[in-house]
RNA sequence: GGUACCGUAGCUCAGUAGGUAGAGCAGAGGACUGAAAAUCCUCGUGUCACUGGUUCGAUUCCGGUCGGUACCA
């Protein structure tokens, strides 16, 4: 049977020079599952597998769309499941990594069926919410889907207007879609959580910006800076740069800014990955001697879904 | 040296017409099925600079000390 390895955790926490040691030592190529790296105007601020890092190993999804293009979930794990077909055909293994948990998961346990919204209702949404605030949200939502209000984080306007889009466009209430059932993939999957001490990861966060910066990433931020109202650019690294060339603070301030969002970033990916058991924490070291191990027949872990 | 203002949570500050205090940020924990590096929720006891005095009671009023800032010399 196939295998999937999964190699996720927090920002910074080397999966990306991990992920291509295993590809080699298993001939395999790697998927990432990373929401800002697949645009290709973006390097520098997300991290991007270098040139040399992109030569060692064969990468998929990596600056493969626009920052313009819309590409949502739904988008990867339609894209991912299709290449992984392909990928199998040949591989016995194949690695994916990236620290988008929700991306992850699509691929690994499937994402619900949903229509299409129309920009059109998405406007009607974005509408209602700017005119009445959170609070037409919530009354929109209690008429329209009172089961999914009662579990919905009501003060959360994302939320409340995703399932607004839904309901405006399908006409039925957007639990109707929720099955929430995870779908049996055809392959193994094998999930591995890169484990860092906090002050160690903060530590390597923080050096991680200023080489950011070293590298030109002011120069990448400003030619950027046009688009800045892209939802693929309100990403930490360039809003704070943005909010500095506005001359709302000063570039130190926005540095400064920058390594708090990434530590903040790498914390809501952790409490992402611990509420899934299914993931085997590991140190760089240990994960080192795992790959040894790795055998494209691995049975397969438990799920927690 | 003189005058004025300030000294309150890790940081920036609010406040108490005298009954020991609260916001933002940071931090911690969490949620999250199509914007996810996004979005959202919960959590605040700190010699209220120090020291005398007035008072039943002072972080709050008065004096002094120390520290900071501004202006005058």
């Amino acid at each position: 049977m196939k295998t999937l390895i999964v190699v996720a955790g927090p920002t910074a926490s080397g999966k990306t020079a991990f992920s291509i040691e295993i590809a080699k030592a298993l001939g395999t190529v790697i998927l990432s599952a990373d929401s800002r790296q697949f645009y290709k105007e973006m390097r520098i601020g997300i991290a991007a597998p270098t040139m040399e890092e992109l030569s060692q190993a064969k990468h998929y999804f990596v600056h493969h769309i626009s920052i313009e293009d819309k590409y949502d979930v739904a988008d990867y794990e339609r894209d991912a499941m299709r290449l992984l077909d392909e990928l199998f055909k040949t591989h016995d293994t194949v690695i994916m990594t990236g620290g988008s948990g929700l991306f992850i998961d699509a691929v690994c346990h499937g994402i619900d069926f949903m229509p299409d919204v129309w920009p059109e209702i998405r406007g009607k949404v974005q509408q209602l919410f700017e005119e009445g605030g959170l609070k037409a949200l919530q009354d929109e939502v209690q008429h329209l889907d009172p089961g999914y209000f009662d579990i919905v984080d009501q003060q959360n306007p994302r939320r409340l207007q995703r399932a607004l889009e839904v309901c405006y466009q399908t006409g039925q209430p957007f639990s109707a879609f929720r099955k929430g059932i995870a779908v049996e993939r055809s392959f193994h999957i094998k999930k591995y959580a890169l484990l860092w001490d906090r002050q160690a990861l903060i530590k390597r966060i923080d050096k991680r910006v200023d080489m950011m910066i070293e590298q030109g990433l002011l120069e990448e931020a400003k030619a950027l800076y046009p688009k800045r109202h892209l939802n693929a650019l309100n990403t930490v690294g360039y809003k704070e740069l943005f909010a500095y060339f506005e001359g709302q603070c000063t570039l130190k301030e926005a540095i400064a800014q920058i390594k708090t969002h990434t530590r903040q970033y790498a914390k809501r990916q952790m409490t992402w990955l611990r509420k899934n058991t299914a993931y085997q924490w590991v140190t760089l070291d240990e994960a080192q001697k795992v790959a040894v191990t790795l055998q494209p027949s691995i049975p397969q872990q438990q799920e927690s879904h």
